[in-house]
DNA sequence: TACACTCCATACTAAAGCGTATGGAGACAT
DNA sequence: ATGTCTCCATACGCTTTAGTATGGAGTGTA
């Protein structure tokens, strides 16, 4: 039963764990069964081990869910911000986050997996950095789109909702999301509806934008 | 509210509970902590009896649970639906679910620990009969606007969505939700951007083909 | 009085999960 | 070979919780 400890294979899997490979599994849970899931036992059977490989990582298991949220953050920031942060312009920027937040699920999972532990003061201050950290992103991309700093922050916050209530829709009410080509409208409903400039230029295509982009693609 | 077997003492609580007593208490445990929150031994403390009295009332936590969601279902339908059904001006009726979304706070935080329990396929079922419902009446609503099936299909979920992501905001970044006058210009900013109202509709879905709407001017 | 029914308290068992203590197998250096 | 360090297995104790078994106080009924 034991797994050969060192046969070091092709390179699937290690001969030993690190933290942030329990960090990883810890997250994998959080994302499929939420915070109870994250239980030392059951994700040291998944990862192959005992508990006596996790105690050795880490102090308990506050510290792997720290771990955890660290990890979380950092996906965050790489992931999302720096995907849509080689554009200047704004336009294409909001469109962006709005792609890249409808493209990946196990990320939408994962935020509100994580933003349902409210009694975790931890992971209550996590989730309130990563929201604050997109809501200031869209705020700047608002203000740049020659918004009032009222407007801008209104429409950022109002652009922020819909992002966030759709992940909430795909995840509880998956058939009410359009697919295909009915997704690309909705999507384009949300997009012209939600960035002010978008209305001025209904003619013509903004600069990186095709007229049929294959929006279900991005992963 | 159930019959008090035998009156007695200062009013303060009953000498007897029932099994709906017990539901809104797993109800309140649900909205203040997720449903990891829903033991009976904490219920049983927090409403002055022991596990004695549960399993008199209950086959076992599970009979529990749905018996909360019945509750819950009915709770939402009671008091969401109801309260902005009597108006036939579809406008108002949008505009009216809007701000009792975003009037209860509790409701809100309910709803969003219940979608949380991914993991319970009764639950699930339950959040999406919710969300179905929701979706099926904002539908009608833009529907009686004169909008095509598409574009109400569209608008609708694009509201909800809209709708569900102020209540995340509202609780993962309470701050980023404007207060008082400053809300009451977000909240106009919303109805007036997701309510197509007296617009002139083509069939178009797929391109903003309006002219000029309005963005600031009702009050 | 005798009996039954309702509702709950008490006292258990069983299981799951967190945490600890300890030992052991392999790798590496001396 | 000996020791040491890394990483993990095993065994154990502790706490929490689901669930069961049983009795008992209060009330109604024959």
């Amino acid at each position: 039963m034991p797994a050969a400890k060192h046969a070091q294979g092709p390179g699937s899997d290690k001969q030993s764990l690190s933290a942030d490979d329990w960090a990883a599994a810890a997250l994998d849970a959080m994302a499929a069964g939420g915070l109870e899931c994250v239980a030392i036992e059951p994700l040291a059977r998944r990862l192959g081990v005992t508990k006596g490989s996790f105690y050795w990582h880490f102090a308990n298991r506050d510290a792997l869910i720290e771990a955890a949220l660290t990890r979380w953050e950092r996906e965050e920031t790489d992931d999302i911000m720096v995907r849509v942060g080689d554009t200047n312009d704004p336009y294409e920027r909001i469109v962006r986050v709005f792609k890249a937040a409808n493209a990946s699920y196990r990320s939408g999972r994962l935020y509100l997996a994580l933003a349902a532990a409210s009694d975790r003061p931890a992971i209550q201050e996590a989730v309130r950095r990563v929201s604050e950290r997109r809501l200031a992103y869209l705020y700047e991309c608002y203000r740049a789109l020659d918004l009032s700093e009222g407007d801008a922050r209104r429409w950022s916050t109002f652009a922020y909702a819909t992002f966030m209530g759709n992940l909430q829709i795909r995840r509880d009410v998956p058939e009410a999301i359009p697919e295909n080509e009915q997704f690309n409208d909705y999507l384009r409903l949300m997009i012209e509806t939600l960035i002010p400039r978008a209305r001025e230029e209904k003619n013509q295509s903004t600069s990186g934008q095709q007229q049929d982009p294959p929006l279900q693609a991005v992963v």
